[in-house]
DNA sequence: TATGAATGAGGCTTCATTCAT
DNA sequence: GATGAATGAAGCCTCATTCAT
């Protein structure tokens, strides 16, 4: 009786992960095809051949086309959450805005396909899309509403920052379609939108501590 | 201007003339379905259906769909440049971008297929978004040198203007999305958003004019 | 008439011509098919290809495969009705009943498809069935009454007829299925079958004026 | 019974019993989804979540599908058959074959799902059907052929017979079709249409004793 | 130039059945 | 025997584009 139960449970486990596995590798093919075609030529066809498996394994696994879509862009966005936060240090908060500007673009250098992703989910993914905005957004929010607890920013209301996280949001969006695609993959982004985007917030934003005063 | 043209009696056109105003029906028709049911489901049969031409008149016009798709875009943002400058004061250089601003936002409301034609172009008409983007870019960024040469900016580059006027546009095209679209159509952007807006320019980038600065 | 027209060569047709030409060719097809394999495996695939038109021009002339197969039954059905007046002489009633039984099942040997389309159509064709029903069933009604006016039907009330116009329809439908299909094609029902039939309603429905009756 | 046995707890069952037990749950959830969805809707997944058991087990117990589909209606007619044989007294032969007809409205009210079933089947599971067909119309033959020698019937052949049960179940058929199926269930017969029924039995096949004319 | 039927590739999804565990 | 993921064929439908009238 518990050795039958033991070997079940082990099965049981194989199967689970193989069945894990396989959602895994569709992802990851789906990652890549909406990264290099977008997602209007994201057929299922090309997503099952590119993963290896038949087309009606897709549908094991998805309820829909549309539903791995709108999965994608919020679990690479916690990825790029992540990837953001690591690289964030200590220093006063005009700074560590500029650090979260600067990792911003090591990501999309880090995962190529996360440009593309972000961009189009807007129009195909808008669920998935909303999602991350959401994500993101509270998130901002909440750091900036820190750094305002900190003095580091003065006379912005809630609702302010949350119009100021979309401008940085969008203009991120901008700058990242302007200067980082590029023919055969992603670029740096040069010197002079990172000082530009300095001056913008450590002036606009911040209480000019980013910027060495001159006395 | 598209609303005249549109508007006037068929009557007694020579050939030039009849084709030159099948060609404008297509167009009307086209900024009318892309703007309500977004450029994927913009087909060709809706768009002539719309129209009240033939499909294959379609065919007589443009080359192809994609074609006029490219069209669409920078047609409508020649509007949007002409409304916004007939919108600008002689103020301030800060002054006047804050008018800029806000124009804009009154211009979607007048064109309200213009947001959604704006926003998807770049996934599904990548040619004719380049072209507006360059159309917008160079004149905004030549406003941005003539306030600099008035002494309204300092301290910014012309590469660095550059990235600037993409952040703008980045902005505004986020703060449409997040505060314009709305059940039944457009409202207006509110006040907190501007007033955003207004605090990170003029302290940001231009020599801080725009704000009263209370004694 | 439905054959004539269809045996017509394609000979110098204009467009409304051609246009009809082809969707007569479609129908002609799914009534071969419908016949041949039943609505299930009736595929707009299979009838195209009958039809000799590619898949997409099906489209052209129908909303969906729906739609054709449910004007499938009725369109045919007409032709029944006429095939069965024109077979009814002028005898008494309960004669004529006994020549329309007779009748539907010439025509069942005429049409060989129309059993098969008849029978399934209830669970495949559902809104189509129900016009054919509808048809049918006021045509009958309206005879059994005239009947009754004439005095060779008493004692059956209008309800009644509705009824027995069921149980009439009920049982050539089963009849026919038992009696006239075959392998290769559709059978003369046996005499019994006939005899039988008569003196069902001779006896219970009409006045036994169909009968010799013995002094 | 069917019943019975279904509700049945799953307690301490042999290997054997197990199996049986398995199968009758799918037999049940067969009967259920086929009488609620049609044949058309009853793919093995649906069947086999309704029964609480994986795809796979589904073909250890049946061939295939359509061997399933098979089994139904024969399995359910026979519970039909007892049914109705409970249900007739020992009344004359006219009568009872009146009782019999009302049983078989009163029997699909009982088991709501055969009639669907009933009807389905002869276009999806004709093998089935014609089982069924075959177990009925020859213990009906033996009713009518025991009502001929007990004086009831006169001047009707075998054959002729067979042709009569195929009427009587035709006209069973397309009279629970119109008359029994509602939205939310089966509801009674119209007393028109038994009274419309005992007409034609009693007048056209029996030697009129079912009516008793009230002086 | 205008028309609109014809084309056929390609998209999404369902489903009976198989098979390794 | 039970499981359920994997398979791949097949179905319906859309749509940009062509072409004969």
């Amino acid at each position: 009786m518990t050795e039958a139960r033991a070997t079940a449970k082990v099965t049981k486990l194989n199967r689970v992960e193989r069945n894990a596995w396989t959602k895994q590798k569709i992802f990851e093919a789906a990652t890549k095809v909406v990264g290099k075609y977008g997602y209007a030529e994201a057929s299922v066809a090309r997503i099952t051949e590119q993963a290896g498996v038949a087309q009606g394994t897709f549908y094991n696994h998805f309820e829909s086309r549309q539903e791995l879509l709108d999965q994608l862009l919020p679990k690479i966005g916690l990825d790029m959450v992540h990837f953001i936060r690591a690289r964030t240090g200590t220093a006063d908060a005009a700074r560590q805005e500029i650090e979260r500007f600067s990792a911003f673009f090591d990501f999309i250098r880090e995962v190529p396909e996360f440009l593309r992703i972000l961009n189009e989910a807007e129009f195909f993914a808008p669920s998935g899309y909303q999602k991350h905005l959401d994500n993101i957004s509270t998130a901002y929010v909440r750091i900036l509403r820190r750094a305002r607890l900190a003095g580091a920013i003065a006379d912005f209301s809630d609702e302010e920052f949350e119009a100021i996280v979309h401008m940085l949001m969008g203009a991120r969006g901008y700058l990242s379609r302007r200067y980082s695609y590029s023919a055969d993959g992603v670029t740096a982004v040069p010197d002079h939108v990172i000082s530009a985007y300095r001056k913008l917030m450590t002036r606009g934003l911040f209480n000019a501590s980013g910027e060495k005063t001159t006395p």
